[in-house]
DNA sequence: GAAATTTGACCATA
DNA sequence: TATGGTCAAATTTC
């Protein structure tokens, strides 16, 4: 079903605690968490935290994938409206043709085991990214904001940039030093096409 | 004081 | 009947 829903597969990062999976540069919040029978790990609900001021409904399920659980498996569902900026910019539907497909990729078996899932297209947050991301060709994809809760506890996981032009500085250095540490796992990369800077 | 997270319960669908 | 998903209330952190 091409509805809006996407599902990607990030590998956790060792930013201090896997337990979160990396930021897509919205800010979500959880609203819910379930036990699944199939899984060994719980599903975690999230909501976009702009919910209530732009009525953005989108929505993520993150759960951890019981073969791999340094992978998160990421499930979007429906497209921002908000794009994490201070006024509500509207965004056109984010070709669910597309999205519907590469979903059904991943649905493909493990990438390897150590996250080089990848497959998916990331046009439906990242390309929003890239918007508030201009100025840094490789940060063309998913970034973490850890503002408050990096390196404490699992809470506060979502960057709270609010509008995202605050984190605009911080986000350089963030993508810059997780792009280090990635570097040598080429985790960041398989989730993070480097075509997606070509656009 | 406000916002977010956590846990439990309830509702809907298969 | 069971599982998944969502909502609400309480608690914690900033």
């Amino acid at each position: 079903m091409d509805d809006g829903t996407v599902t990607r597969r990030v590998p956790a990062l060792r930013t201090g605690n896997m337990e979160m999976p990396p930021d897509d540069g919205y800010t979500w919040r959880k609203y819910g968490q379930k036990d699944i029978l199939n899984s060994r790990f719980p599903r975690s609900y999230y909501r976009c935290t702009h919910r209530s001021y732009y009525g953005c409904e989108a929505k993520k399920k993150v759960q951890r994938l019981d073969d791999d659980p340094n992978t998160f498996e990421v499930i979007y569902c429906g497209t921002h409206t908000c794009q994490t900026s201070p006024t509500p910019i509207l965004i056109p539907t984010l070709v669910p043709s597309a999205i519907g497909n590469n979903m059904n990729d991943n649905d493909n078996d493990d990438g390897g085991g150590g996250g080089h899932q990848q497959g998916a297209s990331p046009q439906s947050a990242s390309i929003q990214l890239r918007n508030w991301l201009e100025g840094n060709p490789r940060n063309t994809g998913t970034l973490l904001i850890p503002r408050s809760g990096a390196g404490g506890s699992t809470s506060r996981q979502v960057g709270q940039q609010q509008g995202g032009r605050d984190i605009d500085g911080s986000v350089a250095e963030l993508a810059d030093a997780m792009f280090n540490s990635a570097s040598s796992g080429s985790s960041m990369d398989a989730i993070f096409s480097p075509r997606q800077g070509s656009l």
